[in-house]
DNA sequence: GATGAATGAGGTTTCATTCAT
DNA sequence: TATGAATGAAACCTCATTCAT
């Protein structure tokens, strides 16, 4: 048997280039991301059939890792607030804990590189929380809007409230749940 | 560089860039932007240093673009509702009647390439809006948050409707003033 | 106006593909090329777009130069063995004159990367003999024979002949003669 | 490298080099020729040194192959002609039999990658076959002509013939005879 | 000022070959 | 010995920018 395809190296590669994209952007050179996981740049090629291909892979890792966290201790049987809120608060610590991976995210989110085919695999993972959120959407302030509006509103909010986090990181938690409580009047 | 002789032609290196961004990405060659805007590569760069001050001048002017068509027959009088209103749907209807001009923006918002000079450049104008916005700031749900974020929390909210509208565009009217009251319940 | 797009550069990338694909075959690197062209290694693809429309064209240029010469002082009136004669003796002399460009034209000629549409290009100049040559197809050892053969023909054994010229060059003289003597009693 | 296990690997090597030379010229990767061969990209360098002596022994088996199919059932003791015709006939099936074989031999037959030494060592195989075609040269048309003119005027002749069996295979056992017509007639 | 040819650094990807397993 | 991952030197080509015209 030869050595094996490790996958140590691959995910020191996916690694890499959430950096990479998080610094120079989309633009950022294979050459680079191979150099920072420590591999040759031809065995980036091995891992990865092409640039795109690792781009569409770091974006689905990505979204994969916010929502098993959010997975990870989801309140099943808690209250619609209890879980909306818990939502909010795991990817939001999430993108606090690892700026880079949230920056890259966000430039991965906006780019055509990334398929619909990329983009659809990630529903498997997201099940539960929109499950959660699509409740938002047949009660009160939602109701008759399409389906993924609340998904789509969560995400706005806390887009916007994470930019101040950023800004005033000592005030983290309070903004938190400021930031949710204005998302929660607006949908419960 | 200095006093340039036309300006046109620096209106259609900036509609050009629009376009190219929109199509591919930032990464779009200043080659294909001249040629687009009928005018030679290397003219490009006597109307701008170089492309990433081209990109900020793109940033500038569509940022300026939609605080001009806010600004335009902006009810200063208005109640606070009326007046954020109005700002919500003549930012979401250039959006709408616009399509590249927004792809292009969403690019470049999410780029380091446009500096905080530029960004900061864009505060002039976005004076008026500003003052309502920060006006429920004051009040209500929002009190004791940061300056600055009912502007984000907005923002964000429209990109989520304007998702929705791209999707459903028929229903654009419906969605934009159900979108409005969402946003408006959590922030009055 | 711009600096003009140069027909010498143009004509000096050509030669220096001969030379290199002689010397490499068709892997010969286009910045080995561009370099001994005596120009930048992006200038190549300013006046051909890839390598494979060079190659293209290299074959192109080697094709109208032999025809060319044998048009220049070509026998119309003469008998058939005086014409075929005729271009055998200047077909050969070229590719004895210039090697490289035999050699050159030899590795293009049985690759792939040539296009039936730059082979077909090549028609236009090979008017004039091949309406000799195909005069012999209608006579003699080969009638009936599919149109074409009598070039194939020639072409074949020219081969042969210069292979033996290459390695004796002092009977060049005599070798040619021999040669077209064999040639011409098999077609006659 | 040395004694080897499987010279059925070593032969599914060759033969999987020659379809691939066919199919993409000599730039075909040693990676592909492996893989068709259902051996690992590293057991080819357990057989061949390097690409380049794979190469050479490729040229080596393909002529090898034909000379002993010429060899088997040569008629020593018939005319000239008749051997002569043998020789022509068995060839032209074997390159109508192998089309890939043939086009890999092209390719190879003009590459400067096989050396002069790989090149004498058919020299063994082609013993009877030359000193037919040598005999040739003491005789009538060829009389004074360097050795080997005949073998080479042969293949020559062949390979035009061959060209237009190839566009008219229907017609090839016709086109074979006319094609040795021809070249008898020149040489005899 | 306008043009577009020229430049050459740099980008992605391929590939012969080596070597750990 | 067989494997195929690892390597890194090229290969082809692109592109921002310069500069002769």
């Amino acid at each position: 048997m030869a050595r094996v395809r490790s996958p140590e190296k691959r995910s020191a590669i996916l690694q890499a280039a959430v950096h990479e994209i998080a610094e120079l952007g989309l633009g950022a050179p294979t050459a680079m991301i191979a150099k920072r996981a420590g591999v040759a740049a031809g065995t980036l090629f091995t891992y990865f059939a092409s640039k795109e291909q690792l781009l569409n892979e770091v974006y689905l890792e990505l979204k994969v890792e916010v929502y098993a966290r959010i997975n990870a201790d989801f309140p099943h049987k808690g209250s619609l607030e209890c879980r909306a809120r818990h939502t909010w608060s795991n990817s939001l610590d999430w993108a606090i804990e690892f700026p880079e991976k949230r920056k890259a995210s966000v430039q991965l989110n906006v780019s055509d590189l990334i398929t619909p085919e990329t983009r659809a695999r990630t529903a498997t993972e997201r099940g539960t929380i929109d499950r959660t959120l699509d409740e938002l959407g047949t009660r009160g302030a939602l109701r008759g809007l399409p389906g993924g509006f609340p998904a789509a509103a969560m995400s706005a909010m806390q887009e916007a409230t994470m930019e101040f986090i950023a800004k005033q990181p000592k005030q983290r938690k309070e903004l938190m749940e400021r930031g949710f409580q204005v998302f929660w009047r607006a949908v419960r």
